[in-house]
DNA sequence: GTCTATATAATGATAGAC
DNA sequence: GTCTATCATTATATAGAC
């Protein structure tokens, strides 16, 4: 029998060339509208290599996608323990959340897109996985916060939790529109945003008086 | 000569059919993912006849963003001027901003997928259009409510604005993908995700001694 | 305005040599 | 592992009758 679990040991022949030229196209045009043909111009071989190395376009695609899973998940091991009032623990986490979401614009535009076009099961699972690791990782942090007095009792944390990834993803995803919307200025600096959005969700925008 | 512009006076043949079919099977599947016979299939005409109302597929996709623009630009009018507290105008905008957002997840679906696949130029001159003409009256909201003092001088309008935005289209976006997320139990009640989001926009979710 | 029939090109996938 | 050559299918789009 030979064995079909060829998920491992890449990087010997041109298949990290393919699995590369793939996901640029994936990324940039979506599944349905890459040909096979322009991958593997793209990845300077030939279409009977592709199908060689993975049996079909979709396995192709699975690959791909996860490879992008795992290459996206272990970024936010450091900041889960790390010292300091939860608020700052918060406001790390979300800068290097929208951080990674920028250094790897490739494989968050794959990850989105692949989200929104939930109808097959295809890769969802792996969405499904990618952010429900760091999101799972983000509610226990303020659900901590609360135990410890330092955040309001009466939020749901994985409500605070998701305004901030919805902000970050949204921002990302975004920006092409709101870069010709005339009052978003704050698509310029990213890091002025992220200091913005947690200004707003630690303080909120009511006038209250004294303004810590 | 024959007049080309054709965008007006629809309803008087299939074209309507063929419009709404074709809304159908792009916003389910992508531009690329449908061919004119599923089209022609699900209006219950033939492929030529799609060819004789709309010159190609690109311009039957045109027509479909149009529409779709149209429509979902003219229902947030009344707020923008009701009496009450900024905090409950901002709340009544975002609630009718995502009541119209599941009410027509059609359109949404489009538009959203329109905006991600923005390399091409095809429709998101629309999409900015779109979500523009809310987001500016949104806005606008926001600062009035800075000028009387009901909320804060130091942030961003844009940027409270952008969070209800996001929030309310990630929330729809990321449904598929949240109800499996364990934590993540807001999914199920779109007004209390609603009401959520403003209190803690309003509030912050700092403890701050005395909650209003 | 609507159809049947067809042209032409590109797609995903294979056969088989090296 | 990589290629040239090719298959069967489907795609967008047209011609032309009614």
């Amino acid at each position: 029998m030979q064995t079909s679990t060829n998920i491992e040991k890449r990087q010997q022949t041109g298949e990290q060339a393919i699995l590369e030229a793939a996901e640029d196209l994936f990324a940039a045009k979506g599944f349905d509208a890459v040909s096979m043909s322009a991958i593997a111009r793209l990845a300077k071989t030939s279409k009977p290599n592709i199908y060689h190395h993975f049996g079909s376009k979709n396995d192709l695609y699975l690959a791909v996608m996860q490879a992008a899973a795992g290459r996206s998940s272990t970024l936010l091991d450091a900041l889960a323990e790390a010292p300091g009032s939860f608020r700052q623990r918060l406001s790390d986490f979300s800068a290097s959340h929208l951080g990674n979401i920028l250094e790897h614009k490739r494989t968050t535009q794959l990850i989105l897109r692949d989200a929104l076009s939930g109808g097959s099961e295809r890769g969802r699972e792996i969405a499904k996985h990618v952010v429900g690791e760091s999101f799972t990782r983000l509610v226990a942090m303020v659900h901590e916060g609360q135990k410890e007095k330092e955040f309001r009792q009466d939020i749901d944390p994985a409500l605070a939790a998701f305004m901030i990834v919805a902000a970050n993803l949204f921002f990302f995803q975004a920006r092409p529109v709101m870069q010709h919307v005339p009052d978003a200025h704050f698509t310029d600096d990213a890091n002025a945003f992220c200091d913005g959005v947690m200004d707003i969700l630690f303080n909120g925008v009511l006038c209250d008086g004294d303004l810590k």
